[in-house]
DNA sequence: TTGACATATTCCCATATAGGAATATAATAT
DNA sequence: ATATTATATTCCTATATGGGAATATGTCAA
């Protein structure tokens, strides 16, 4: 089997530093394609192929007006990725705050271990 | 060029659904490459390879105890992602509760627009 | 030393990528 | 009808993947 097709999720999807650029930018509002092109400076072609694989995994609309795709960032797909991390959080805080203990007791009862240099 | 290697950040380590169920399931603590394979059936090459892939992302660490490694989650490597994804939970959540506002409103003030079927 | 166990690595292969370049498709303007 | 503009698609290629299978490496036991 070969690697897990971009297409696949969100997950891989946003694996693609483009692709995450693309979303940040739509998250300031709508843009056509070329729009995002010269904001991220970025080929048409490239720019419609990341949108494609953005679309298809559900992370932007589309919305046809003459010529032009207006595309939008349907931030409610990026749910998977924030569910899934978001415990960890959790995790690294508290690891910090007993950091910031340590270093407290450290600060008020130095050399209490007898490790001092 | 070839999409972006799975080594060259937490994004792409992630990505793949086998290496976040090694995550998973250290977060709940230490484990040999061994209880790993058994608890996630999965065969012992593929979860070494996944290891060294998580590995190099900073995602884990290993501690040799004589033939055995014991793998850790080093979950600050997945901030980047938190961070990223994070404002956006924002959205969603506006979205959600202006639905909770228009449900209210069509309780209490039924076919003001003559809508209605 | 030899054997058993734990882990890592190598080789193989089907598959898909991301970008470049060129072109197709569609809508508008003249 | 033809040209122009906006977007999508196709063809190309180098590159890497993830799993299977086999094997290498390392550690402990007898």
């Amino acid at each position: 089997m070969a690697r897990t097709p971009t297409t696949s999720d969100a997950f891989n999807a946003v694996a693609e530093p483009q692709r995450r650029r693309i979303i940040d930018l739509l998250a300031h509002g709508e843009q056509s394609v070329n729009d995002i092109a010269a904001a991220l400076q970025m080929r048409q072609p490239q720019v419609s192929k990341h949108l494609r694989v953005l679309r298809e995994v559900g992370l932007v609309r589309a919305r046809g007006e003459g010529r032009q795709q207006f595309y939008t960032l349907n931030s409610e797909a990026l749910r998977p990725i924030y569910e899934w991390v978001s415990p960890y959080e959790q995790t690294w805080r508290e690891r910090f705050e007993r950091l910031d203990e340590l270093l407290d007791e450290l600060q008020t009862q130095p050399n209490e271990d007898g490790l001092g240099a």
